[in-house]
DNA sequence: GTAGGGTTAG
């Protein structure tokens, strides 16, 4: 049949199949006509125009039903780039590999291919990709390497990245900022400056995308003097000051420390959005100062904008960080509400319920999360082990395998830690042993000072010492004291005699770490060596974090720091202190006095120890919650040895349970006795 | 017609 006149006419054709100008009932009526013309060329162009406007199902059924042609390829990655335009990568993938046979895929195809392989972060898929496109003859050209760079960036394959790269003939600033920020997120900050350097020597000057990488590798170092410069840069190339690029500047001004000018920077905004905010208060958070994040985040909910997940999420860290449960309840509530329960934020809702202290909810929230990735899982089991439940962190890992998901370096690092927690040696060692053998993943350092932690407090410590001999770095300070409090407890006083030497050559400050020494040359009564540490320990002491305790009351956060006298309620507080402390002695606790380092008499260190923060944050908590109330008090140390006998004789007599968390994990105290058994 | 950018979880 003869194709109607207008349909002849190319000029007015290109006009109606021109993105702007067709309305899908134009093309309807088109693809009738053409249909029944049998043009193939047009049949293209048709579908060209249908993905364009949206109709992407038309333009892949237009495309499958009609013949190939030559002009059907560019029709084909019309589709391909609509689908990677509306995020379905999957999709994309699907069209390409039913790709017809005589439509053969040029550089476009390759390269759309290549990029949903690497949103989608499937190498396996990229590879045979990238072997067609080498073969077609693409393995020079810049759009197909870019996208191979970004896929092996993405995939953390950062020596494949190079590799293309360094064989790319040309390369352009997109080429030159996916290695930039390919280097950003594979955690090699130093290298990704040192690419813009190159860049620049190439004579090729940053844009604003480039920049944007460039300021996360000065977040990630940490340098905010180079940030600054930066800054700097960027300003003296008349950039565009866009939201993505002075968000970038704030996050990396709040990782710095520097929150004045991180304010200022955003407060200067002339248009933020949701992320902007998020990247001020994670950088408050970050920093240890979740109060001033919390402040943020009201202030964000009241400015019109909807927080999104980002925020929420480092609101949720906030409220871990001072165990404010109660705020962090309705936070949850809130995103049930208002947002969809990703995993992101489904993990930061069970940390969040892990680290104030409720097991209980952080279990229930995960039962709940149906589709469940690995950060979770790996959530879940630390909150087993950090709670003392080891033998449900080896049950989880068990059930994770079963899953089909693979477990990496952070699932082992939790098990161990649980299973070291609970002193579970011969499951420690089992999995110590399988997870290179049967998992490949080589055991790195906080893998070896959970295992060498829990031979050695097990009695082990030979076989804890021989592991260390056999470790293929240098052991660092962490396993040697790992090592060292083995020895003490187990009275392998020689062996710990030159651990302890060791460790010294560290010139560890940590107040603990000295005590332990110390405590070490005690046991082997060499005593000048025991003054040498105390010296140290004073000497250090100064320099020392003071120690203080939280404990949440009707949703407020009340602090307490050892021997605080500013409390309007002090003295009902040290009335109960000194109650308890009678009822104790009484029940036979002995104040353990070897726990205060300071030479003073008896007396004095008794009452020292019971000034402990912890202490008078659960006689606060006793005084102004309803008897039955569970009390989870937040340490920023470790708990010393004397509170923890204390509270455990204090959760006896006011029959209430008691949850401590230390600086390393949970103790819940309940009639007497504690999670930990007293092991840790 | 195609490639590169910000926050956030263990």
């Amino acid at each position: 049949m003869r194709l109607p006149a207008f349909l002849a006419d190319q000029r007015r054709l290109r006009r109606v199949l021109y993105p702007s100008s067709a309305t899908l009932a134009t093309l309807t009526r088109l693809h009738a006509l053409l249909i029944v013309s049998s043009s193939n060329h047009l049949l293209a162009s048709l579908a060209a125009a249908y993905a364009r406007s949206g109709a992407l199902d038309a333009a892949e059924s237009t495309l499958a039903t009609s013949p190939a042609s030559p002009s059907s390829i560019a029709a084909w990655n019309a589709l391909l780039a609509a689908h990677s335009r509306g995020g379905s990568h999957s999709t994309a993938l699907r069209v390409f590999r039913a790709l017809p046979p005589a439509a053969r895929p040029d550089s476009t195809t390759f390269t759309l291919a290549l990029s949903a392989c690497a949103r989608l972060g499937d190498l396996a898929a990229a590879e045979s990709i990238k072997d067609r496109a080498f073969e077609a003859g693409y393995s020079k050209d810049v759009f197909v390497c870019s996208a191979l760079l970004h896929l092996y960036s993405r995939c953390g394959a950062m020596g494949d990245a190079v590799r293309v790269f360094d064989g790319m003939p040309r390369r352009d600033r997109v080429a030159w900022s996916t290695m930039v920020a390919g280097f950003v997120s594979a955690g090699r900050p130093v290298e990704a400056l040192g690419m813009f350097r190159r860049m620049r020597e190439d004579g090729l000057e940053g844009d604003e995308v480039v920049m944007v990488g460039v300021v996360q590798a000065c977040a990630a170092t940490g340098d905010a003097q180079m940030g600054a410069s930066v800054h700097g840069y960027i300003l003296r190339h008349g950039m565009r000051m866009d939201v993505v690029v002075t968000t970038s500047l704030v996050d990396m001004y709040a990782k710095n420390g520097k929150f004045d000018v991180a304010r200022q920077v955003f407060r200067m905004m002339p248009y933020r959005n949701a992320v902007s905010w998020s990247a001020l208060i994670s950088g408050f958070v970050q920093n240890g100062h979740a109060d001033e994040a919390l402040d943020l985040f009201r202030e964000l909910s009241t400015s019109g904008l909807q927080p999104d997940s980002g925020a929420h999420v480092s609101a949720l860290l906030a409220c871990a960080d001072m165990g404010l449960l109660k705020l962090g309840k309705s936070i949850h509530g809130f995103i049930l509400r208002r947002l969809e329960l990703n995993c992101i934020l489904g993990t930061s809702i069970l940390d969040m319920y892990s680290k104030c202290g409720s097991l209980k909810s952080a279990q229930k929230l995960f039962d709940r999360v149906s589709s469940r990735d690995l950060v979770l899982w790996n959530a879940m089991i630390a909150c087993c082990g950090t709670h003392g439940r080891g033998h449900d962190a080896l049950a989880l890992f068990q059930e994770l395998n079963k899953t089909g998901i693979n477990p990496d370096h952070a699932t082992f690092a939790s098990l161990l830690s649980a299973l070291s927690h609970s002193g579970l040696v011969e499951e420690g060692k089992f999995w110590f042993d399988r997870m290179g053998k049967e998992f490949g993943i080589e055991p790195a350092e906080k893998h070896y000072v959970c295992i060498i932690d829990l031979l050695a407090r097990s009695g082990l410590v030979e076989e804890a010492n021989d592991l260390l001999a056999s470790m293929q770095t240098e052991p660092t300070i962490a396993v040697w004291v790992a090592l060292l409090s083995g020895c003490l407890n187990n009275k392998k006083l020689e062996l710990g005699e030159n651990i302890a030497e060791k460790i010294l050559e560290f010139q560890p400050e940590d107040v603990g770490v000295l005590a332990l020494v110390s405590n070490l040359y005690a046991a082997a009564k060499k005593w000048d060596k025991v003054r040498e540490a105390r010296k140290l320990m004073k000497d250090s002491s100064s320099k020392k974090v003071p120690g203080y305790s939280l404990v949440e009351v009707r949703g407020m956060r009340h602090m307490f720091v050892m021997e605080d006298q500013s409390h309007p309620q002090l003295q009902e507080i040290l009335k109960i202190v000194a109650k308890l402390d009678s009822e104790m002695r009484k029940m036979g606790y002995v104040p353990r006095t070897e726990f205060v380092y300071h030479d003073l008499e008896e007396g004095v260190k008794e009452q020292l120890l019971s000034y402990h923060s912890e202490r008078l944050a659960i006689a606060f908590g006793l005084l102004n919650t309803s008897p039955g109330t569970r009390l989870v008090i937040i340490k920023n140390l470790r708990v010393c040895g004397n509170c923890h006998d204390a509270i455990k004789y204090i959760s006896k007599i006011v029959d209430r349970e008691i949850v401590v968390r230390d600086a390393k994990r949970f103790h819940h105290f309940k009639d007497g006795a504690c999670s930990c058994g007293d092991y840790w």
